[in-house]
DNA sequence: CGATAAACGAGACGGTACGTCGCGTCTTGGT
DNA sequence: ACCAAGACGCGACGTACCGTCTCGTTTATCG
């Protein structure tokens, strides 16, 4: 005499919580290319057709699973100075990048990049969620005066995230605290003299 | 034993650019998912066997046909400060990541990331090459006075196009020349008040 | 317990007529094969599960659809002569077999044949029924003494149906009404010498 | 130093006698239905794509394999009378169609009729060379006087195979040697009295 | 100038996954 | 009591590329 016994009211497929588990299993195990609606249907013990019945291609339903998953939540830190608070975030999205679980769901959404667009769609989503959410370490940075008004936030972080990607990624080198720290440093301070 | 015994001097297929060109055709076309070992072959006028004799992956292929090309050369620019060649090299990185000749391409290195060893390996090989070759940029501001001796070019570069790559791919909106400008001087001068 | 209480009196769906309808205008455009209950249940705007509810297979369907219409009637003739009488018999058969409306009903029910009980129990119903019809055909000829007693009607008509049969469908050659009086004649007069 | 090593010189794969035997045995084991591109592919020991490859449809594949077979020839018997030469064929055409073997393969051609072109012509491939061998039987029929010049073996023959297929099929009754006889006696010596 | 050996064209093949179709079953709620 | 809505498992469809294989044919230098 419930809602529904179908478990279907909201609009998801009865199975989801297998769905999007096995999705995200098989991401982490076989990477992007190995993810496939038939592994991902075997695995959750449900038929391909469900699969399709509910989304187009592989790349809604990863969308789908990373959505209804937790893990690119993120803590937004306050250490006290804008400093701490972006090597933190920093350190924050390095982790995002680098640990086992996220890797390698952020470079499949990170190679999304233009033809995927549900896939791209989740890490617009995210990154805008996430500017959202680290407003508050550049109000208070501006209250404390480390920052003058006009400041661009967003550029900050587009270079911090772009430049820590780009080390991991495109020159396949390891990021250090160090690394992290001498790149907000470079954000806050400048890189001319004087 | 010295230039060896079939007119393949070289050790490259007797049509090896047609090949290449078909590669580089297919991938402005159709993406990097449309670009298959078959289409290539049939576009080259070859046969899959001679792909496969050659080159173990599409992504060799695309490698050779990307080293073989001209579409990755860059002009590194002189003009007469650090801030100009900056925005000046900002402008080439931001066209070689837009312009329908090289879009494609740089989306599918980019893309390479973990999983595709010989794209990524092409990336990382423009970029040395780059940095070797930005140099005189640098040594030439700290001639100049504009840098410190101990700046750090390579983070200042990673900055600088992982923002443009941040600003275009994932936030998927259009960069323009203030922005560059905008992300130079906040790499030169720093977010910090005074 | 009289009348029911639920208009439907006679054992057979609320929408049966559109169901019924809809399956000959399937059978009619699409063939046999393009008759799904999938499709029936579509056009009749009834629920797949209606279908099963009331019928095993699309056979069942297609069979009751078939007792329920007209379209296997047909007129017994009274010409005045036996070879008149089947030369109008065979006629109507022609007709049955090749008539927009009927020719992909007997093709199905004619395939129907070893494997598809319920499509096979119609058409072996529809010739039981014309066997009775037609019964007076050959006792009026018996009395006219053209016939002799013992002459097997059956086999007859055996003979001109699956003759008109074989040569529309396995020689996929035409019938005309001069083959039609040639077929009567070889089972009236036979082919032998004398 | 042969022609070919591939076993293909001929147009034909290379497990051609594997597939045509597994069809075969399918369609006898499950019938026209059960017969499936998938389990043909399974039991050949081949990949469907395969079958695909050489093939539009199942009906290519069952009509290659029945023009590959031996299992629609024949006998044409030589009694010394027209009536033992008809009562034999009868017989031979009845063994068509009830044999273990041959029974699933022509309710599966016959039933082909109109909408399965590739097997339909398999029937009236048959049923033309069955004609052309059957010649000499009506030949030898009018020396003998038997027959009349201007007699019409194909109507005949029409008539025998068509009565018999109605009845084991639409009448599903068995159909006996005294059948056959009376059958052949009807055709020859016509229903009519005198 | 002809032998030789690498490179190549042709194309069949087994294989994995694709995305789709229709089947027949089931549950629930509404009338 | 009926039935509309619709999710689901299932089996098969026909297709696209994959990467491998065998075989006969260039081709172009080397002896």
């Amino acid at each position: 005499m419930d809602i529904a016994s179908d478990g279907n009211t909201s609009g998801r497929p009865r199975r989801a919580d297998a769905i999007f588990t096995a999705t995200l299993e098989l991401l982490a195990d076989k990477g992007y290319e190995g993810l496939t609606m038939e592994s991902v249907a075997i695995r959750a013990g449900v038929n391909k057709t469900t699969l399709y019945r509910w989304w187009k291609s592989k790349d809604e339903v990863l969308a789908a699973a990373l959505t209804d998953s937790e893990l690119l939540t993120f803590a937004v830190p306050d250490t006290g100075s804008l400093r701490g608070d972006l090597i933190e975030t920093s350190r924050g999205i390095h982790e995002l990048l680098t640990g086992t679980a996220t890797a390698p769901i952020a470079a499949a959404v990170l190679a999304a990049a233009p033809r995927r667009p549900a896939l791209a769609a989740i890490g617009r989503a995210f990154f805008a969620d996430r500017a959202e959410r680290e407003h508050p370490i550049f109000r208070r940075a501006i209250d404390r005066g480390e920052l003058p008004e006009q400041a661009d936030p967003r550029l900050m972080m587009d270079m911090l995230a772009g430049a820590i990607w780009f080390r991991l990624f495109l020159r396949a080198e390891p990021v250090r605290d160090a690394d992290l720290a001498a790149a907000v440093d470079l954000v806050l301070g400048g890189a001319a003299t004087g």
